[in-house]
RNA sequence: GCGCCCGUAGCUCAGUCGGAUAGAGCACCAGAUUCCUAAUCUGGGGGCCGCAGGUUCGAAUCCUGCCGGGCGCGCCA
């Protein structure tokens, strides 16, 4: 309908091209938007007033002269000029009404997209180290990328979504080592945990799985463990160097197949429980991208290959530096550490590297706030690998703080005094928490308030919007029971039927999804839809309560039953794109 | 110190590319059910859009400065 509008627009600036009303090489894009209330019509251009400048004509004489040449169409009731030189364009109730009847001939697919053969994006969310189970920061990355995810492929996007494992480098083996320790202890050994151990209770449990597997095969007594170890934080030493000598000590006294043992039963593990949880929640990657199948593939290789060839790398203090700073970044970062290790960055830059040798037109990078350091980093690194940093994009998330009670709960990853989302999900529903992460804007902290989000009451916007969904269904089963069926055909032929202000309203909402899957694609913003959902069961409520749907008419009645499965249809089309459930009874 | 994000009703937040009288939920007050689910609906009060300048036909929106809050600035991951 928006498009229609526009087209109209564009047709009518063409003849005032041609009438020399406005200079022939005048170049502009009409903007209609929707308008604020119905008023003013659905729609509004402001043609006229851009247009003031370059015609040297007042905005209102323009506005006349757009109207009066725009090509006829049967859709439109009528336009005015309003304020100060809108041009508002009323619809008919056949073009309000034809929504219905294309929601119900297009069913689930209404409002989407084509898929573009130049939009294939590569949507990396989560990508939550394998050490520990998520937690709620996690959530909200899960709930955002998935509905993100739903919503660029509803506007047209090829979507791929990845989950960058971090299964290489020193936290994974400080999850081993803790896992070694506390195996030491089911073991019936004394041991020292050092203060930068993975605290956690899962790591007693991972420590179970390997004693029942591979029973004391790896034990050594306290002696040989701390034998020679750095002192810990606490014994007036240094907790990195500690826990760094330790992870040594574990190797030496372990030999190789020995660690390997722990380090790939820590993984194995926490990355089957993280998978776990995000399918519980609702959440399905396309690819699970290993760090260490990097090195092994030769892309890391690869990546320092191209910095070096465009020039980007030097040699200083026995490391290899990029030049990062030449590119926009606040200083040149290492590559390659003095030990001949690769940092993170290093990989991180043949991820980068890797995504866009398989042929995505955009990458898509979606971050903790806390990660905004690195955005200047890898745009820079994107630049030295001689690709456009334009095609690569950062979302950042901003923190999410649990409230209980009314009051903020305190929490911290490092002690393990943190509330996973496990907890969460079994507190207040997948459905409560996929919602209350993506009702705010990324960019906004956000307060989660658990007793609302349980809350099996009017407070709860979930439950707000899942029952207008089964109240929809609801009417369906009462028309069976009383021995009705609802005949779409007649529905259809009676759609003019449907005069009254509720349900002009509920088809203005209805007729507003392309446009919401649209905006809300492009501006990258879930919670647009989450807002959109909340007001389409609004319109439906207040319908609901202001009309009987099943009357004796049975053209009228036909003709409500189109209008709210149309209704039921966006609902559920929607929920399902933020992961949320659409019940036929509540 | 430098960089990024935020500041809108009592609370939590929407507000698209600058557009008409700045909106929603909660809370508060007053009402609605012999009728498809009251997890619903109707009505009401409530605003220095952090502050000060600037840009223009027009600014919550763009620019500059300031104030307040959050986060980040490793040969860590």
């Amino acid at each position: 309908m928006k498009e229609h509008i526009e087209e109209l627009l564009i047709q009518a600036f063409l003849h005032l091209k041609r009438d020399k009303i406005v200079p022939a090489d005048c170049k502009i894009q009409p903007v209609v938007e929707r308008t604020r209330s119905p008023e003013h019509g659905e729609f509004a251009s402001n043609l006229a007033m851009v247009l003031t400048k370059q015609a040297k004509r007042p905005p209102k004489d323009l506005a006349k002269a757009i109207i009066n040449r725009l090509p006829k169409s049967r859709q439109l009731e009528k336009t005015e000029i309003a304020g100060p030189g809108f041009i508002n364009f009323f619809m008919n109730q056949m073009a309000m009404a034809s929504t219905v009847k294309e929601v119900l001939r297009k069913e689930g697919s209404y409002g989407h997209q084509p898929t573009q053969p130049d939009r294939s994006v590569t949507l990396e969310f989560v990508s939550a180290n394998p050490t520990g189970p998520l937690h709620v920061g996690h959530g909200r990355g899960a709930a955002y990328g998935a509905s993100l995810a739903c919503i660029l492929q509803a506007a047209g996007y090829e979507v791929q979504r990845e989950y960058y494992v971090n299964d290489h480098g020193r936290q994974m083996d400080i999850l081993a080592l803790s896992v070694w320790l506390r195996y030491l202890e089911l073991c019936g050994e004394k041991v020292r945990f050092p203060k930068n151990g993975y605290q956690g209770e899962y790591v007693y449990e991972i420590a179970r799985v390997v004693r029942n597997e591979h029973g004391d095969k790896w034990r050594f007594t306290e002696l040989e463990v701390y034998d020679g170890a750095e002192p810990d934080e606490g014994e007036g030493g240094d907790a990195e160097s500690h826990i760094d000598s330790l992870i040594n000590k574990a190797s030496d006294l372990m030999g190789h197949a020995g660690y390997l043992a722990f380090f790939n039963a820590s993984l194995d593990q926490i990355l089957g429980d993280i998978k776990n949880d995000l399918a519980e929640f609702g959440v399905e990657f396309d690819h699970w991208f290993s760090e260490v199948g990097l090195e092994e593939s030769g892309a890391l290789q690869h990546a320092i290959e191209r910095l070096d060839k465009n020039g980007y790398l030097y040699v200083k203090d026995g490391a290899t530096w990029f030049k990062a700073s030449e590119l926009g970044d606040e200083k040149d970062r290492v590559i390659v550490r003095e030990n001949g290790r690769t940092t993170y960055f290093a990989s991180d830059i043949a991820y980068l590297l890797n995504k866009l040798e398989r042929g995505f037109d955009h990458a898509i990078y979606v971050w903790g706030a806390d990660h905004h350091g690195y955005i200047a980093r890898l745009s820079a690194a994107a630049k030295g690998l001689g690709e456009d940093p334009e095609n690569i994009e950062f979302i950042l998330l901003q923190f999410v703080a649990l409230f209980r009670d009314g009051e903020k709960i305190q929490m911290s990853t490092r002690s393990g005094n943190f509330i996973t989302l496990r907890q969460l999900r079994d507190e207040v529903s997948s459905d409560a928490a996929r919602y209350f992460f993506v009702m705010r804007s990324h960019d906004q902290h956000l307060d989660f308030n658990l007793d609302l989000a349980k809350s099996r009451s009017n407070e709860n916007p979930v439950y707000y919007i899942q029952y207008a969904h089964a109240r929809i269904c609801s009417v369906f089963k009462n028309l069976d029971q009383m021995d009705l069926r609802h005949n779409a055909a007649i529905g259809e032929a009676a759609l003019d039927r449907l005069v009254e202000e509720h349900e002009l309203g509920l088809m203005r909402s209805l007729s507003r999804y392309p446009e919401v899957i649209e905006s809300s694609a492009r501006a990258r913003a879930p919670h647009s839809m989450a807002h959109y959902l909340h007001g389409l069961a609004t319109d439906f409520h207040a319908y609901y309560n202001a009309h009987q749907f099943l009357v004796d008419d049975e053209n009228l009645r036909n003709a409500r039953l189109n209008l709210i499965l149309a209704a039921r249809m966006v609902l559920q089309d929607g929920l399902s794109m933020l992961g949320i459930s659409a019940p036929e009874e509540m």
